[in-house]
DNA sequence: TTTTTATTGCATTCCAGT
DNA sequence: ACTGGAATGCAATAAAAA
């Protein structure tokens, strides 16, 4: 069984040039957070994370579904709250 | 011991079950492969681990699960062309 | 060496908001 | 009917314990 899937590179699935690609929609789009979800265009409905997958198909060729997009900025967050946790170490526990 | 989305510290990188825990645990899993939410509950409060604890554990277990299972089936097919 | 807790990077499923 | 995001699942892996 050949699983070479056509949308994919030999790179893992967020290889730096996508993890660009990325960063930069999402400092296009809403630079952080807070923008309201009524990004319904005429007759077609765009949530963010799709706005992000257009965004990386466009800039670099490869495919992101949303729900990849959706997954990898709760690891992003995921890190950035354990980081900032460590940070604070065991000072008062 | 309901409190952040951390299990592991600095000075204990895991803690042992007791016998007890393990076997509540391991009852709860013959009847059901996956735990429901209110079950989870109970049982969070019931062996006083946290919900965290109580959904790593039945995953755990079920990989065990998964690893024995393929060992059977290593051990079927050698039977079959010996 | 094998078994038992616990984390990580992804995907997949479940929950609401509009 | 659409979505984004939280909860959960799983393989791979780490490291203490048995």
């Amino acid at each position: 069984e050949l699983d070479d899937d056509q949308n994919n590179d030999g790179e893992g699935v967020w290889s730096p040039d996508i993890e660009q690609s990325f960063h930069e929609a999402l400092a296009i789009y809403p630079p952080c957070g807070r923008r309201k979800i009524i990004l319904s265009d005429e007759g077609k409905m765009f949530g963010r994370n799709e706005l992000i997958s257009r965004y990386i198909k466009m800039r670099t060729g490869k495919s992101r579904t949303r729900k990849q997009v959706s997954s990898h900025i709760q690891v992003l967050a995921k890190r950035k709250s354990k980081e900032l946790q460590s940070l604070f170490k065991d000072s008062n526990l | 011991n309901p409190a952040n989305g951390k299990t592991r510290t600095r000075d204990k990188y895991r803690i042992v079950y007791t016998d007890r825990q393990r076997y509540e645990l391991e009852n709860e899993f013959t009847l059901s492969k996956y735990i429901s939410i209110p079950r989870k509950a109970a049982l969070s409060s019931a062996l006083a681990l946290s919900e965290r604890q109580i959904k790593i554990w039945f995953q755990n277990r079920r990989a065990k699960e998964r690893k024995l299972s393929k060992k059977r089936q290593e051990i079927c097919s050698r039977q079959l062309n010996n």
